[in-house]
DNA sequence: CCAAGACATAGACACATGTAAATATTTACA
DNA sequence: TGTAAATATTTACATGTGTCTATGTCTTGG
């Protein structure tokens, strides 16, 4: 549904944490871009395609990485994609996943952000 | 145990995300302090803290700003406390708590520091 | 010392989450 | 077309999490 945000967009809206008290429904709406953070694996996998050459990595790559099975890798990609923080590519039989930087970015500066 | 790092250490010793993949350890310690944050209730708590006059707030105040039991706001102070996020200092029959600034500078800058 | 208030802890319960096995889907190529 | 490879989806299950009620622990005032 068109109207509905993607945790990165909610990020985006809102003063930092030290500014002023955040509302109810922006909580609501960042909560879920820090829960798709917070996991171990899902955190390796963003450093791992953030940081990989030209910011994207193949899913062959990515499995490789960890000692889990293929099936809770693809999941952990879904939720760290739902969340917004991946974009998705497929090209041929292998999918790309790649950083969002400005979801990051704006996520850093809402935690990080001044008082004033 | 003296030699255990809070979260909050954690997150002070790595590169960014965008930087170098995370190790596995580095992963895992730092996820409980996102996780602590991925929480709509412990993120309000975190700004209404962290933006309050002072930089402190007591729980008394801290209570009335939810429709939720005494308790509930108790266990997660007591969350965001244990992974580093909130100092806490008893002062007479209050409690107070107080936004660790370093912390959440320290998160940010392993989320949005640049690749390079 | 006792009662009341502020806050924490314990126990219980519904619900969410991480994982794996089995299966489906998509794509390329012979 | 059919087979193999890459990835996703489904299902199931053990474990974790948010919440409440009940109770405990301090601290202060009387």
């Amino acid at each position: 549904m068109s109207w509905e945000l993607t945790p990165v967009q909610a990020a985006a809206c809102c003063s930092p944490l030290a500014r002023e008290p955040l509302s109810e429904t922006a909580a609501e709406g960042i909560a879920p871009l820090l829960k798709a953070l917070a996991d171990p694996v899902r955190l390796r996998l963003m450093s791992i395609v953030a940081s990989h050459q030209g910011g994207e990595a193949c899913v062959c790559d990515l499995n490789d990485a960890f000692e889990l099975s293929q099936p809770t890798i693809s999941h952990h990609l879904k939720i760290l994609h739902e969340a917004g923080l991946l974009d998705r590519e497929k090209r041929g039989v292998w999918v790309y996943y790649r950083a969002r930087n400005e979801a990051l970015q704006n996520l850093a500066a809402l935690i990080g952000g001044q008082a004033r």
